[in-house]
Order: structure tokens, then sequence, then C-alpha cells
DNA sequence: ATTATAAATGAGTCGTAATCATTTTTATGC
DNA sequence: GCATAAAAATGATTACGACTCATTTATAAT
């Protein structure tokens, strides 16, 4: 009988966490009710206590589960086989997608990193999802079809960041999936592609240029 | 006397904001208790209230102000005869420094969007924000220094989520402000000029660094 | 001075997260 | 089966903090 007890208390959990993702979703964190999960998990309010401390565990609960389901959705998405920018792009048109599905969740993901006291933390399923992206991206420079001159977080922050920011722009304005925005994004990445290089020997590179140049304008108009 | 008591009312007022700023920083909105605040801004709890309706909006009135300010500053920032170019530079540079000194307001803003009830909003003064932004991508456009072809709504999201983001990890590994962020950021905008993608995959373009390299002389022959 | 109006106060109300003494359910030994 | 112990669940009660409002104090008007 110790595993249909231990199977028991598990659906009870599952019951409380999904009620929670609900109630939370629906009614935004302040305005979800204790009792209102509660009542929808269909047990007692002190119940909801003896799976979790407190209403912030509650959510940090359902933000980590909700992260760890679009990891495996992530990798799910990807086709095996396929090229590091055919992946990109599966997991850029993945990961938009999902923000605009799930927004209500992914801007109450924001609120279980604030705990309360003070450093904002990076949630642990949260790093696991990036890893994702970094796997790919790291094959891309293995086979050299990315240069290595830009650390991958930078292009991490680009990737996500810009994907971030769209879903909230689309969903803003009630616009659904746009596949512009995605190839706006891959054609921004051909810039990480090694090629430039090649076809400028002797070193010379504009941007690098235009950079000291600004670094000047910057220093004289301070002046 | 009029004019007098008005500027008393006043001088409170910004007594409660400040004072809410602080706490609210220091604290999170959470841990923010309004006993605290009112005793900081040195006023009854109740007086919070006749400025304020509730916890809520006083929250949206600190982070307006702070975005209210970031605006004077950025604008303050740019140097209005200068490219287009270094005018982006200038804007990331001071959006990427804000971002990190004022991490703890930013991260403060989403709260103010979500009001309790539904539909996250965008708030008023963060739109007048990123129309910096939008006017100097414009005047590009206009003076054909950046193609027309993507909508400047994209590349928006492109510039303020990769910085948002960058900002949270150098935040979070306890890093400062980062040039490279900038530099980088910068390169990929290189991709938006309407020269580098056909004739000039690298980006090389000998016309722009002579104008670039004709303002410098102008600014020294000036001073 | 007197009165009217506006502003400020803080003790008290009220809603909700969290607790805990009590009850109910489940597992174990004979 | 029954007795007993342990585990799980309950919901009335508590604690705490946002917000209110009857009262007091300050300011302006005549």
């Amino acid at each position: 009988m110790a595993d249909t007890q231990r199977q028991r208390l598990e659906a009870r959990e599952d019951a409380i966490l999904a009620a929670a993702t609900t109630v939370f979703s629906e009614s935004g964190v302040d305005g979800a009710r204790m009792a209102e999960i509660a009542r929808r998990a269909d047990v007692a309010e002190g119940t909801v206590y003896l799976y979790y401390k407190n209403k912030h565990e509650l959510l940090e609960a359902v933000v980590d589960r909700f992260w760890r389901e679009l990891t495996k959705g992530a990798i799910a998405a990807i086709s095996e086989g396929a090229s590091v920018s055919q992946q990109l792009h599966e997991l850029a048109s993945y990961h938009l997608q999902s923000l605009i599905d799930d927004f209500k969740i992914v801007e109450i993901t924001s609120r279980a990193r604030m705990r309360h006291g003070e450093p904002g933390r990076q949630l642990p399923q949260i790093r696991e999802y990036v890893r994702v992206f970094d796997a790919i991206m790291q094959r891309g420079i293995d086979l050299r079809e990315f240069s290595a001159d830009t650390a991958i977080w930078q292009i991490r922050d680009v990737f996500y960041g810009t994907l971030e920011h769209s879903a909230r722009t689309l969903v803003l304005r009630d616009q659904g999936f746009d596949p512009s925005v995605i190839d706006h994004l891959m054609r921004l990445f051909e810039q990480y592609r090694p090629s430039s290089q090649a076809d400028n020997p002797s070193g010379l590179d504009a941007s690098e240029i235009m950079q000291a140049l600004s670094r000047i304008e910057t220093k004289l108009s301070q002046s």
C-alpha cells in the first residue's frame, strides 16, 4: 500500500500545482487567493501548506514546472539531424510561440525571481532552459559555422532578449505569432558567421574602425 | 500664501515619493511597508493616502517618475550634432549604465505594469522613453544611413531586449558596465545599413568612414 | 477674532496569508 | 478484525499589514 499512498500524495500535490497555475494565470499573483487555490484543488486551505511552505514557494513551484516543461518541449521541437541554423530557427520559433501562448506565466516568472529580501536570483530551471540554446550555439562554433569571437552569453542575451521583447510587443498589440520576427533575428545571426574574415584577409574590419571612430567622437563631445 | 501652500503640498508629495522609491528599492514591493514609507517621509500613515489612492498607485508614481527622469537623462546624454551611429552608441551606453545602476527600480517596473485585474499595460512614460530611440532610428532611415526594410519596432525590440538581458546578466554576475556589450550591439546594427547587405558583406564602407573623419576634423578645428 | 475650509492624524477595521489544536485517515502488529 | 500508533487533513483562529474615518490641527477668508 506504500505505493498507492505515495501516488495519492503525488496526485494531491499535482492537483494543488495545477490549481495554482490556473489561479495565478487568471488573477495574477496578488489577485490569487490561497483559499481559491485550495478550493479548486479540492483540499482544505491548511493542506496546501503541508505541501508548500507559503504562497511564494507555491509560486516558485508553478514557475519551476512551467520552465521544466518548456525545456522538454524545446528539445522535442528541435530536429536532431538538422543544421545549426535550422535548429536555431526552430528554437526561436518554439520560444516565441510559447512566450505568446503562456504570456501570463512568463510575466509571473519575474515575480518568482524576487525573493522578498534582496538579490534577484537566477532560477535553476531557466538556467537549464537556456542550456538548450547554448548547446546549439556551441555546436555551431565547433563546426566553424559560427565564429568564436563573441562570448556566447552575449549572443544568448540578444536571442532571448529580442524574443522576449518581441513577444511582449505582439501580445500587447493583440497580434499573434509573427514569423518575420524570427526571420529578422536569423538574419541578425548571420553576423556571427565567420565568413566576413575570409573575405577580408587584410584583417581590416569596418565595424571595428567605426567603433574606434565612435570612441573618439564620444571623447570629443565630452570635452 | 496660496503659493507657499502649494509648494508645501508639493514638497510633501515629493518627500513621500522619495521615501517610497527608497523603501521599494530596498525591500521590494512586497517587503515595503506603507508605515515605513510614511515614517521616512515624516508624515502619518493616513497622509500617504491623501496623495496616493493605494500602494499600487504609489508604486506607479515611483516608476513613472523614474522613467521620466530617464528620458530626460537620455536626451541629455545624446550629442545633438553627432552621427546616427554615434547617437545610438551613446543611447545604448546610457541605457545599459542606467539599467545597472537602478536595477531594483527596473525590476519593480514590471510590477507596475500588472494591474491586479488583467491586461499588462504599456506604461505611458516607457512609451515616451522609447521614442528617443525611435527618433534617432528614424533620422537614420531618413538619411539613408539605415535601410527601411525592417520595421522600427523590431529593431527597437532587439535594442532594448538585448540591453535589458545583458544588464541582468551583468548584475547577477556582480559585474558592472561592460563596453563590449555595446560594441557587440553596434556591430549587430551594421546589419541594418543599406550598403552592407548587397555589395559589401564585411561592412567596409569608405564613404562612411570619410564622413565620420570629416565630422571629427570639424569638431577639432572648432575647439 | 471668528468662522469655514483644507489638511493631517493615528486608532480602528477588514481581508487574507499562515498557524495549530483537533479530527480523520492510513498503516502496523497481534 | 481490533487496537494502537503514525501520518495526513482540516478549518477555526491568529497575525499582520493595507486601508478607512472620526477627530484634531493648521490655514485662509472676512
